[in-house]
DNA sequence: ATTTAGCACTCTGCCCTTCTGAGTGCTAAT
DNA sequence: ATTAGCACTCAGAAGGGCAGAGTGCTAAAT
């Protein structure tokens, strides 16, 4: 796509008109705007191009024009400049960062708690899933002498844990063997390689306590589900309602059904190899957001698993500084990430 | 408030055909409805007398009748009769209620989920975090020569633990003795009687590793504070949209707004010693819910504490239905939560 | 003393028309 | 290549008229 600067000019001060008012531009108001020395006319010649070349469109004849899904992403590309964050702006965002949480799903829900209010459209965090994880360690604790607590440690870094009851007596060292069971035999293993062999034959190991081993098995095997599955927040739904173009009923509401949906919004992803992904209306694969457009950033959640920020909007979305806002809040993220010791309820692992 | 029995059941066929249609009752329709032997004149008479008593109102001199807020309480509270739920019903119910979820804050996504996806209204479940937690075991596990996972168990059955790593080696002795000491002067405790003295003085008991005691504490204290506080999760936002009276967003804004902020939500409670609560319209507190209203319902969450559930939707509410689900799906709650083993990675603590 | 038939009246929602103003596209002149 | 000028288009607001639903009241009937 060649253009000529002054349709560049044009095409950027009627992108960026529109996103400010979300009323059609009109030649004249081009003219006040940039600092174009030539008549409306001409603009309006240069806008009939633009039109033709499918980056701009009239919703009706006689009104000015706004930008056409082409416009905006030619605008994202090329014309763009860098929205540059105030002192301000960094200001909350830091403060925002400094929540002091542990937990995975605390930090996402704060996350999208956070991004929603800073960018004022509805958003959402997502933690993909660690795609390969094992559990790297079992530990039993005898707590009274009919109830034990395993402790499971997952190869990200994970710890969960749950309390078991017995009908009968336990000792020390039958609880030792177990422990010593269920790390010689089932550390390592992806989810699918628990197979019901491999578990019969450490039941059989275990003789009379066999019933343990099965009860263990499965819980760790809910925490390696759990770990492998991603999370997903959404936040701040409300704002949809306040942007002019989800005032119509009919658009807000498949919108909001889509976000309403954690697969929907779970599918969300950034391409390997990059960390930000803007998607402009017909962009979008799913119907809902055809003419919506999403923002996503990603951040580093320590152990090789990238999680996604985003947030979703109007095409006439305010890109330059919504992109800023979340590229900062996403490196702070990792950062986190990186220094601090979220993984759940647990420090992250780094070996 | 007295009634005529033939004013009785006029009220009732105004309050339950408008539940269905959404549309202001006229005289000929309640005669179709009802099995009155009357003439519409009648009816039209004793309408007038309702809408004197402030039970009925009228849109607009030319329409029919509406309920007004007290018509509702009065149908609530002696009209209505209770809804049976059919066999799909508790079919569908219980299928839900067989989420095999061990963690709190999943359990009140999926009930949240649900309820609204069965109510077809926007829902909420809360838990009221337990008013006294205290702690009521510490466990040290030595995982490498410098990290170690502490455990804490709370008098409401929660297991929490923490990777901790360290600059030096460790021995098992000393860990023997943090272990020993945090069991000997922390358990038992609320989070207020954790005074600084308290732990400078266990600190200085532990020499060397005084270090140990106050990062061990100070996540204990942050169970504590999680423990106590409370967990509000929302679901269905989307569906508000899809009710007539929230066409106007002047009307669907405020309440969504309303509905994102865990405060506004965490605030509805039911009195003690009742099971269930229903806020018609005005009787709410918060301005954003004058002319909606609230079902709630409890639930037992095992150790003294009750947990809430509920669903928001417009005054013209199926209040039989809501409230025969809600009350269903509260019972299976407090079951799940009796014979199994929620609270959070944990199991029920039974003494 | 109730109930009812009958009727005039009220008001909303809908459709249709008219009008206005913003903004265009085209033509002819520069 | 640019511009002034002008006729044209179209959405949206404003207003008028109409139909239908439903009321409230009066006077007659039970």
């Amino acid at each position: 796509m060649d253009l000529t600067d002054r349709q560049k000019r044009i095409l950027r001060t009627v992108v960026e008109l529109y996103i400010e008012t979300a009323e059609p531009v009109g030649s004249k108001s081009i003219l006040e705007r940039s600092d174009l020395r030539v008549s409306s006319a001409t603009v309006r010649n240069e806008m009939a191009e633009l039109t033709a070349l499918g980056l701009l469109e009239q919703p009706h004849t006689s009104a000015g024009r706004i930008p056409a899904p082409k416009g905006y992403r030619f605008y994202v590309n090329d014309l763009m400049e860098e929205h540059r964050l105030s002192l301000q702006e960094t200001e909350r965002l830091n403060q925002a960062l400094h929540l002091k949480i542990r937990e995975m799903d605390r930090v996402m829900d704060e996350a999208g708690r956070l991004i929603s209010q800073l960018t004022q459209y509805p958003a959402f965090a997502l933690s993909s899933g660690a795609a390969r994880v094992t559990v790297k360690r079992f530990d039993v604790l005898l707590v009274e002498r009919q109830a034990f607590i395993a402790v499971v440690m997952t190869s990200n870094g994970h710890l969960s844990n749950r309390l078991f009851r017995l009908p009968y007596v336990m000792d020390r060292q039958q609880l030792q063997l177990l422990a010593s069971l269920l790390n010689g035999s089932f550390t390592g293993l992806t989810l699918e390689e628990f197979t019901p062999e491999l578990i019969r034959s450490a039941s059989q190991a275990m003789e009379d306590g066999a019933g343990l081993v099965t009860m263990v098995i499965s819980f760790a095997m809910e925490v390696l589900e759990e770990q492998r599955s991603k999370l997903v927040r959404t936040a701040g739904l409300d704002s949809i309602l306040s942007h002019p173009e989800y005032r119509d009923l009919d658009r807000a509401q498949p919108l909001m059904r889509y976000l309403s949906q954690e697969e929907n919004v779970g599918a969300l992803s950034v391409p390997e190899g990059e960390t930000t992904r803007i998607l402009i209306g017909p962009e979008n694969v799913h119907e809902a957001l055809k003419d919506s457009s999403v923002v996503l950033a990603t951040y580093d959640m320590g152990d090789n698993t990238r999680g996604v920020i985003g947030v979703v909007g109007p095409t006439r979305m305010d890109y330059a500084t919504v992109l800023a806002r979340l590229e900062y809040f996403a490196k702070g993220l990792s950062q986190l990430f990186e220094q601090n010791q979220l993984p759940t309820a647990g420090e992250k692992e780094d070996v």
